[in-house]
RNA sequence: GCGCCUGUAGCUCAGUCGGAUAGAGCAGGAGCCUUCUAAGCUCUUGGCCGGGGGUUCGAAUCCUCCCAGGCGCGCCA
C-alpha cells in the first residue's frame, strides 16, 4: 500500500474515533522541505471551522490519538498553521523493493480509473499528405496517455478518424492528376487551391508505372478518381509507417466514408431535427449549439446540399457513445480550439455530459535549428515531415521532447538541442541511468556475483538518506501514473523519470556497489539497483521510449 | 471587437485539490575520474511568479480589471 493511502485510512479512523470525518478536500503529500518528514497532512486546518477550535490544537489532539496506535509511523509532529508532519520508519520504505521485485512489469498499476471505458482519439489527420512535426506531438502524447491510462486501470482503446470523404478528397485527386499529366508530358499546372507536395509526384509516378498513359484515354471523373484513390492509399500507407516507426499504435482506423455510407450521418441530423436541436434555414441545415455552450449556431448541411464536416464529426461522436464509452478524449491541434464549444454542445444534443468529452490541446510546435526558426507552411508544402525529424534525432529523443512539456504550452523543439546529449535533453539522462545499472549486473556476472530476490533479507542496510531518498522516490511511482492519467497529463511521469535517475546518479556517484564493504551490502545494493532499472523501465515503456541496456 | 491559450531565474520549462522560506536543467563561477559508464556528481550566482485590485488563517494557483505574445471567430477543411 503507498503511503499517501495508509495515512488516509489511519487518519480517517482515527478522525472517526473524535467524531469527525475525513475532508476530501484535504491533502497528503510529500512536504516541500525534507525536515518536515516524509509526508504532511492539511486536515486539521481544514477541519478546524466545523470542529470550532484552532487549527493547531485539533493537530495536537490528533497527534495524540495516532500515537496511541500502533503504526509504521516513526513520529508525528505538528507544525506551522497546523500540519501534521507525518515519519515513516525505515522498513515501510524498504519493504517497497519487495513490492517491486513481486509485481515487476507490474509495477505501478492500479485500480484508479476503475475499468471506465475510454475512448482516445488521435491524429486523425487529413490524409492529403505525410504527418508533420505537430501531429507527432499529437501523437506522443496520444500514445502514451493510453499507455498510462491502461496502466491506472482504465479500459482505453486508440483509434484515428480517417477523413476520406469530402471536397478535399477532390482536390487531392485533381492535384495528383495534374502531376500525372506533366509527367505524361501534357502542360497543366497545379493553381493555389491545390496540393503543392513533392509526394504527390511519387503518387503520379506510381500510377504512370502502373497504367502508363492509360488515363489519358479514360474519361476524366474516371482518370480523377484513380488519382484519388492511388493517392489517399499511398499517402495512408506513409502515415501509418511513420506512427509505426514512432511506436504509436491505433487500434482502430475509422473512415467518415463509412458513416455516409451506413446512414449514421443522416440518422443522426434526423435524430436532432425531432429533438428540436436542428432547423432549416435558407436552405441550409442548422445545429442550434446556441440553446448550449456555442456562441453561434452552425451549419450541418450547406444549401448546395453537401455536408460540412461538422455533421459528420457528431455522428462519429454519436457512434462513440453508441459503442459504449464513459469517456472520449480528443486530441486537437490548438488552432482548433475554436472547435470546443460546438463539439461539447453537439455532446449535450446527444444527451451525453459535456464533461464526457475532455479535449486536449496540443499547442503547434515551434521547429528551430540552432535558435533560428525553421519555416513551416502547409499550404505551399514547405513543413517539416515528422520522418525528417525522426532520421535526424532519434525517436526516443523526440518522444521524450514533446512529453516533457504541458500539452497546451508552446514547445521549441530545437533540432540542434534533440540531438545534444546533455541536460538540455534529459532523455540520455533518464536512459543512462537505466544504461548504468545494467553494465553494473555485467560486471557483477564477470564477478560471478549474483543478486536476486533471496537476498532481500537484508534490506535493512539500506538506511542511509541516499538509500531513504531513493526509496521513497520508488515508493510514489504508482501515485504519478495516477496523477497523469487523472490530469491526462503525460509530462508528470517524464519529470518523474528525471528525478529518479538524478536519485540514481547521485547514490551512484557516492555508493560503490560492488566493492561494497560487506557481502550483504553489495547484495542490498544490487536489489535497490535492480528495483530502480525496473521502475525507469516501466516508466519510459509508458512514454514509449526505449530503456537501452548499454550506450 | 468577441472568445480560448500562454506569461514563473539570462534561456528552456515544472509547480497535481489553494499550503510552510517559489523549483529543475541549461548558461555563468568553483571543484570531483589510478576505483562499478564523467552522457555523471558536489558547491555557487541568479526571482516584483507580466501588472493592479479582491477572496482567506494562507494565493504562482481562485475571482476581477489591465498589459504583452500566440491562436480562433466561414453555408472552409
Amino acid at each position: 500500500m503507498s503511503a499517501q493511502k495508509y495515512l488516509i485510512n489511519l487518519l480517517s479512523e482515527v478522525l472517526a474515533q473524535m467524531g469527525l470525518e475525513w475532508p476530501e478536500k484535504a491533502s497528503v503529500e510529500p512536504p516541500r522541505e525534507k525536515k518536515f518528514g516524509d509526508l504532511a497532512c492539511n486536515a486539521a486546518m481544514i477541519l478546524a471551522k466545523t470542529a470550532r477550535c484552532n487549527p493547531r490544537d485539533l493537530a495536537n489532539q490528533i497527534k495524540e490519538h495516532i500515537l496511541k496506535r500502533e503504526s509504521y509511523l516513526e513520529s508525528v509532529q505538528t507544525a506551522g498553521p497546523g500540519f501534521l508532519n507525518f515519519t515513516f520508519k525505515k522498513n515501510f520504505w524498504q519493504s517497497i523493493i519487495q513490492q517491486i521485485n513481486n509485481e515487476k512489469k507490474a509495477f505501478g498499476r492500479s485500480g484508479h480509473g476503475q475499468g471506465k471505458k475510454v475512448q482516445i482519439e488521435f491524429v486523425s489527420a487529413n490524409p492529403t499528405g505525410p504527418l508533420h512535426i505537430g501531429h507527432g506531438r499529437g501523437a506522443a502524447v496520444g500514445d502514451s496517455l493510453a499507455r498510462i491510462m491502461r496502466f491506472a486501470g482504465y479500459e482505453v482503446s486508440t483509434e484515428y478518424y480517417l477523413n476520406d470523404a469530402g471536397r478535399q478528397m477532390m482536390v487531392l485527386g485533381r492535384s495528383a492528376w495534374i502531376r500525372y499529366q506533366n509527367i505524361c508530358g501534357i502542360d497543366a499546372e497545379l493553381d493555389e487551391g491545390h496540393y503543392q507536395g513533392e509526394y504527390l509526384l511519387e503518387v503520379a509516378q506510381a500510377i504512370f508505372t502502373e497504367m502508363g498513359r492509360g488515363l489519358l484515354e479514360m474519361e476524366e471523373s474516371e482518370a480523377l478518381s484513380i488519382c484519388r484513390k492511388t493517392a489517399v492509399h499511398m499517402i495512408l500507407e506513409g502515415i501509418k509507417k511513420d506512427l509505426s516507426d514512432f511506436h504509436v499504435e491505433h487500434q482502430v482506423w475509422f473512415s467518415e466514408n463509412s458513416l455516409i455510407e451506413d446512414n449514421i450521418v443522416s440518422d443522426t441530423l434526423d435524430m436532432l431535427l425531432e429533438k428540436g436541436m436542428a432547423y432549416e434555414h435558407e436552405g441550409a441545415l442548422w445545429f442550434r449549439s446556441t440553446a448550449l455552450e456555442d456562441d453561434k449556431d452552425r451549419v450541418l448541411r450547406k444549401s448546395d446540399g453537401t455536408l460540412t464536416y461538422f455533421a459528420s464529426d457528431i455522428a462519429y461522436h454519436k457512434n462513440k457513445y453508441d459503442r459504449g464509452y464513459d469517456l472520449l478524449v480528443d486530441i486537437w491541434g490548438a488552432d482548433h480550439h475554436g472547435y470546443v464549444p460546438r463539439m461539447k454542445s453537439a455532446v449535450a444534443a446527444l444527451g451525453k455530459s459535456p464533461d464526457s468529452l475532455e479535449v486536449i490541446l496540443v499547442q503547434l510546435v515551434n521547429l528551430l535549428r540552432e535558435g533560428k526558426q525553421i519555416a513551416m507552411s502547409t499550404r505551399a508544402g514547405e513543413f517539416v515531415a515528422l520522418r525528417d525529424v525522426l532520421r535526424e534525432v532519434g525517436r526516443d529523443a523526440c518522444r521524450f521532447m514533446f512529453l516533457s512539456r504541458k500539452s497546451d504550452s508552446h514547445l521549441d523543439f530545437d533540432l540542434e538541442m534533440v540531438k545534444k546529449r546533455t541536460m538540455d535533453n534529459p532523455v540520455y539522462y533518464v536512459q543512462y541511468a537505466h544504461a548504468r545499472i545494467c553494465s553494473l549486473f555485467d560486471k557483477a556476472a564477470e564477478k560471478g556475483i549474483r543478486a536476486d530476490s533471496s537476498f532481500l533479507s537484508s534490506l535493512d542496510l539500506l538506511d542511509t538518506q541516499q538509500d531513504l531518498d531513493i526509496l521513497k522516490k520508488m515508493a510514489e511511482f504508482p501515485d504519478i501514473i495516477a496523477a497523469s492519467a487523472r490530469n491526462l497529463s503525460p509530462h508528470h511521469l517524464s519529470f518523474y523519470l528525471m528525478e529518479l535517475a538524478g536519485s540514481l546518479h547521485r547514490y551512484y556517484t557516492v555508493n560503490p556497489v560492488l566493492t561494497a564493504e560487506s557481502h550483504d551490502l553489495i547484495r542490498s545494493r544490487m536489489v535497490l539497483f535492480m528495483a530502480v532499472a525496473t521502475v525507469l523501465k516501466n516508466g519510459l515503456y509508458l512514454l514509449g521510449v526505449s530503456a537501452p541496456e548499454r550506450m
